[in-house]
DNA sequence: TCCTCCTGATTGACGCATCAACAACCTTTG
DNA sequence: CAAAGGTTGTTGATGCGTCAATCAGGAGGA
């Protein structure tokens, strides 16, 4: 299994090397036994979870996880149609992120970028024909995997614990400060669609 | 917020435009209102935990995640000095991304390599004063942001579910078949340290 | 011994994310 | 109008992960 790294072993090794800190002091310190387990099972899930959507996508779809996302998001909007920073937005990132990848998507065909006709500075980005049937075809796949790994294993209440406990853990990173790229988004609507 | 890509608007327009597949059939279909919540709230975790600890450790030790997990193993070793592939089995990486991995830490003077002396295709990796002294400043401050945003927002009945849940769709992926990196490793016990 | 096969580890190419400039374009203000 | 300042988006450098190919060492069989 996975290395540890939070509880108290390595702690009493660090200090009887002689230059870990206080050991009562500071905080509660190192995770007990029952702490180390939720954040071990919480960190394999971390690893494992969104590569396995990835390898889903690109195997069956030729996407990568955030190729996907692109194409999902602009298939959810009514016209087809969004500009680059809105959809930086919606989806969280930062502009050059999606800049980056835009560029790679637009290479492939998948997407077209446009000059903004009422700000200059804009794009508009929009779906191609083939970027249209692209992420048409792979939208069920991606629910099915996603109904099968995550909600097929879990009882309705058991979904309903993790909902909220990914919201608690959520709400915390984002008022300790050290967050940006995902935080930084509205909290609006979402649309509706194959979301990745 | 971010996009959604899961439910049933897009595809609804998917299929309007004529290439979405039996609307009626296959499996369960799109997610309903309160699954995609759950999913949401997921994967907003999933996009916002991760890169949080490793802005952390940056911030506090210079330390980049990987970097920090690597170094928390070798601490953890009685030895204080693991087999390469020995370690990338604790860990649960490719031994390609390990190499790439030590090569920097190794010019960077965290860790030391020597050929095994019993099997000269082995490496040994050792922690350096350098190294020990890095890791042994970083893990507490690791270790109570991870109590600080993970534990203390959930009650223990809380953490518990959560980690019932994280092991039911960590097994659901893992019997998915797509996974190999992290999946293929030993489910024996692990260290204690300070985890990444 | 020599050949074959397996295992351990490295390398190079590529995709992707982040950060720090930078360029282009509004918009506000004097 | 013109200068200042804020947006929007792009680019280049760098770090990181994956994949496929490769090299080096060890183990078993003729």
């Amino acid at each position: 299994m996975e290395a540890s790294d939070t509880t108290a072993a390595s702690a009493a090794r660090a200090e009887a090397a002689g230059v870990g800190s206080d050991p009562s002091a500071d905080e509660g310190r190192w995770l007990n036994p029952r702490e180390r387990e939720v954040w071990l099972a919480l960190r394999h899930l971390l690893w494992s979870l969104q590569p396995a959507v990835d390898r889903q996508l690109q195997r069956d779809s030729g996407l990568s996880g955030p190729e996907y996302s692109v194409l999902a998001t602009l298939s959810e909007d009514p016209q087809g149609m969004v500009r680059s920073g809105t959809a930086a937005q919606m989806l969280g990132w930062g502009r050059s992120r999606l800049s980056h990848l835009l560029r790679r998507m637009e290479a492939k065909g998948l997407i077209a970028r446009s000059c903004s006709p009422d700000d200059g500075r804009g794009q508009d980005i929009a779906l191609t024909p083939t970027g249209q049937s692209v992420i048409v075809a792979a939208a069920p796949g991606h629910v099915d995997f996603v109904r099968k790994v995550v909600f097929d294993p879990l009882t309705p209440e058991q979904q309903d614990a993790l909902r909220e406990a990914c919201h608690r853990i959520s709400t915390a990173i984002e008022s300790s400060g050290s967050c940006e790229p995902v935080c930084e988004g509205a909290d609006s609507d979402c649309g509706e669609g194959p979301t990745a």
